[in-house]
DNA sequence: TCGAGAATTGTTTTT
DNA sequence: CAATTCTCGA
């Protein structure tokens, strides 16, 4: 038998040599099917003789496709890193940078952020004079996400709206898409969404795709929604060779679209699907499986299997009671250092429902020194002095990103204002020129209502960014970086501030141009910048975990997903926070449904040890809840748990308040429906509130409320670290424009925007080319060569 | 134009 | 409670 199959048991190793055809995979937790995928891949690449180019695995996270590359590595050698793996968002932007103007679209078309989404949403609402309070940018980017995770376009919406406000809500959507396009820019979900339409609309670009990858393996594959599914339907229609892995039990993207049908639509699709069960568990002790396998057990819709293991008992999971959440993390902080000889700090992680519940772990690690390292929150790259410094790349890598344009125009301070934005803004639209264009026209003195100081001030600005782009052939990636950062006044303004604040914008900028300085430095370098926009926009917070480090990891439950550690903590076992109370109050069973599964995902990634965590009383919105302990606590049998109460002096468990709330954290009856689980419900005795509030005010821990302590630069290290994804990225598409238009009067031109049209004139000023066109469509317009990027056809 | 202070508003989870 | 938006005076 062949080396790479010796270490599989006998069910993984079918799994493996199942190469061809479409084959599902049901891999239970800590089943080892990132062991299967990697050895299938080295099995293909070395028992098959496929070559490494012909196999694209797609992962959840850029850190598993890191890791999943490193083992093929391992197992195979060089040719390992050949292997085509990445996650869904970057595949897609891969191919979409080489095709993109099939699309009408540049090939470095700007990726937008939630944060982008929502402001330019709100900016479509404002331009079609509707009520913001009647149509919230929020609910709207949900809609329009919805939509596109469904592969559905404003047409479908138009089709399906039934009173005016649907018919509205339309509208919104086609005009988002419009502005989108006229910003060269494409939200996450049009990453996806465009790739399908390109292999739809051009069948050649699709088969030379399906030509080249032969074999395709998705990992997480319960996770993936209806554009994703089309998307790999479409690329594997052709050889057929497809293999998904996934566990419907680990399905916790719902509310992203992701759809446990497309595992049955699989087998619809792909006729003679192969279907292999991975029920061995190599991960947890005998006592955590039995745990997670009774909660899951509570759920109907489920593909029945059962994990087991051959592991020994272990300790009984501990389930702690707290009175409060400062209690809780106290507690929970304050046992992992007792612990810390059975346990270092980087075998602990400790897990919650949301975020906000972070800070209170992150202070108590502050206080005891404990290191640690958070993940999520806010992301590094949405910090808004990482995203000002990027909108300055952006401009300067095409200025068509008007929102990128806007965000600088007065960072740092050079008084324009929010008139004078507004007016460059409507001419813009008027004149359908982008914004940076319009600004171009106010500093000439051409846009009626723009002051003459403004337009001094706006001239200013632009000899700024004309200063940098020509500095730009001569830096390499980091000291243009740099040379942004020095010479609009940025890091001036932050160092005069002498804020605690500013001081810790600073640092991050800094480690902004460590990780420019990990891309290639030759001078001048289109694809560096490109792709650095790119990597800053698709990366996720799990990217950023190294376990490497000693530190004790503070995250959602869903960042835990695909990760293990040796002791967990679950903090926050109450009704109302987990499960959520939104997804109590729906009234859907199948909402309940995924946060079980989302515990069931918590509990198994505990190797050794698992201790849930509950607190009776906790703020929220800034007043003082009363929970009760979580269904998902009373679904596990008595006998693997051990209880214990942590309640201290002050607080009768069980009496005092327990009248009101029942038995405070106690067990609530089964079968009995928590509609407000002591969260959500308005008045639960007001005096009450008031004294514990108090006892709050005396016990907060204002040690780590802005100081940033030096564990808390725990993003400086892990690299962005994708630099073998730009082996596949290609030749650039991008003309040179350093020595003027490579087109003359007469010549038929393609512009981005505006369509075709024909060159009438061509004249030099002082800082670009300015082309005068005549569009089809729209008439005549005079542009800036270097930013309408004219295309000769 | 811009800052300070007031008012308001919000809470799931994320590529 | 905390973060964001709004309002108003200079």
């Amino acid at each position: 038998m062949s080396e790479l199959l010796e270490s599989l048991n006998p069910v993984q190793r079918e799994a493996v040599e199942a190469t061809e055809g479409p084959v599902l995979i049901l891999a239970g937790a800590g089943s080892g099917k990132t062991r299967v995928l990697t050895h299938r891949i080295a099995y293909l690449i070395s028992e098959r003789g496929v070559a490494p180019w012909n196999i694209l695995a797609i992962t959840f996270t850029n850190k598993a496709a890191d890791e999943m590359r490193e083992r093929v590595e391992r197992l195979c050698d060089e040719d390992g890193g050949k292997v085509w793996v990445a996650t869904f968002h970057s595949t897609c932007v891969r191919i979409l940078r080489q095709q993109a103007e099939l699309l009408g679209y540049s090939p470095n078309f700007t990726i937008y952020d939630s944060d982008d989404q929502k402001t330019l949403m709100k900016r479509v609402v404002k331009s079609l004079e509707l009520d913001p309070k009647m149509y919230g940018e929020k609910m709207l980017c949900g809609k329009v996400s919805a939509w596109k995770n469904a592969c559905k376009g404003p047409d479908d919406a138009f089709k399906e709206a039934g009173d005016f406000r649907e018919r509205k809500i339309a509208e919104i959507f086609e005009n988002y898409q419009k502005q989108l396009l006229a910003n060269d820019a494409m939200d996450f979900d049009d990453l996806l969404v465009n790739t399908v339409r390109l292999f739809k609309e051009h069948p050649d670009v699709l088969a030379s795709y399906q030509q080249r990858l032969r074999y395709i393996m998705v990992d997480e594959y319960q996770d993936t929604n209806t554009v994703q599914f089309y998307f790999i339907s479409l690329l594997a229609a052709a050889h057929r060779n497809i293999c998904v892995v996934g566990d419907d039990d680990q399905s916790i993207y719902g509310f992203r679209g992701a759809d446990i049908r497309n595992i049955l639509d699989f087998e619809k699709v792909f006729t003679g699907v192969k279907v292999i069960k991975l029920e061995q568990n190599y991960r947890s002790t005998k006592n955590i499986l039995d745990t997670a396998n009774h909660v899951i057990s509570h759920n109907f819709s489920r593909k029945s299997k059962t994990l087991w293991t051959d592991h020994e008992a272990g300790d009984r999971v501990d389930l702690r009671e707290y009175d409060t959440g400062y209690d809780e993390a106290e507690g929970v902080i304050t046992d992992i250092m007792e612990n810390r000889r059975s346990f270092a700090y980087g075998e602990c992680a400790v897990l919650y429902r949301t975020n906000a519940q972070s800070r209170l772990f992150e202070e108590k690690c502050v206080m005891y020194g404990v290191p640690y390292k958070l993940v999520g929150g806010v992301n590094f790259y949405q910090r808004r002095e990482i995203k000002d410094v990027i909108a300055y790349l952006k401009t300067l890598d095409g200025a068509r990103d008007d929102l990128a344009v806007q965000r600088i125009i007065n960072v740092p301070k050079r008084g324009i204002g929010q008139t004078t934005v507004t007016r460059l803004a409507d001419f813009a639209g008027e004149k359908e020129l982008s914004f940076f264009e319009a600004v171009c026209c106010a500093s000439a003195g051409e846009v009626p209502g723009v002051s003459a100081g403004a337009s001094t001030k706006l001239t200013s600005f632009l000899s700024l960014i004309d200063q940098l782009s020509s500095m730009r052939s001569s830096l390499g990636l980091k000291e243009l970086v740099e040379a942004v950062v020095d010479r609009s006044g940025y890091r001036k303004e932050l160092q005069d501030e002498k804020t605690v604040e500013a001081e810790t914008r600073l640092e991050n900028i800094e480690e902004l141009i460590n990780k420019a300085a990990e891309y290639p430095d030759t001078p001048g370098d289109r694809e560096a910048l490109t792709q650095f926009l790119e990597e800053v926009a698709l990366i996720a917070d799990v990217d950023t975990l190294d376990e490497d480090e000693n530190r004790v990891v503070l995250m959602t439950l869903h960042g835990a997903k695909g990760l293990e550690f040796p002791r967990v903590y679950i903090a926050g076992m109450e009704e109302g926070l987990f499960p959520s109370i939104m997804s109590m109050n729906t009234g859907r069973e199948e909402d309940i449904e995924e946060e079980r599964r989302l515990c069931y995902v918590g509990i198994t990634r505990a190797k050794k040890k698992l201790t849930l965590t509950c607190a009776r009383q906790r703020m929220v919105n800034g007043e003082t809840r009363f929970g009760i302990e979580s269904r998902f606590v009373s679904e596990i049998p008595d006998d693997l748990l051990e209880r214990r109460n942590e309640g201290k002096g002050g607080f009768a468990p069980g009496g005092g308040y327990g009248s009101r709330t029942g038995r405070g954290c106690g067990r609530p009856e089964k079968g009995s429906n928590f509609k407000f689980g002591g969260y959500g419900s308005s008045s639960y005795g007001n005096s009450l509130d008031d004294y514990y509030s108090y006892d709050y005010g005396v016990r907060r821990e204002p040690s780590a409320r802005y100081g940033q302590p030096s564990q808390r630069i725990t993003r400086t290290d892990s690299s962005i670290s994708s630099g073998s994804v730009s082996a596949y990225m290609g030749k650039s598409l991008m003309a040179d424009k350093s020595s003027g238009p490579d087109y003359g009067v007469g010549d038929r031109v393609r512009h981005v925007k505006f369509g075709e049209g024909i060159v009438t004139a061509i004249e030099e000023g002082k800082r670009d080319f300015e082309v005068t066109v005549d569009f089809d469509r729209i008439g005549s317009k005079k542009l800036f060569a270097s930013f309408a990027k004219l295309q000769k056809i």
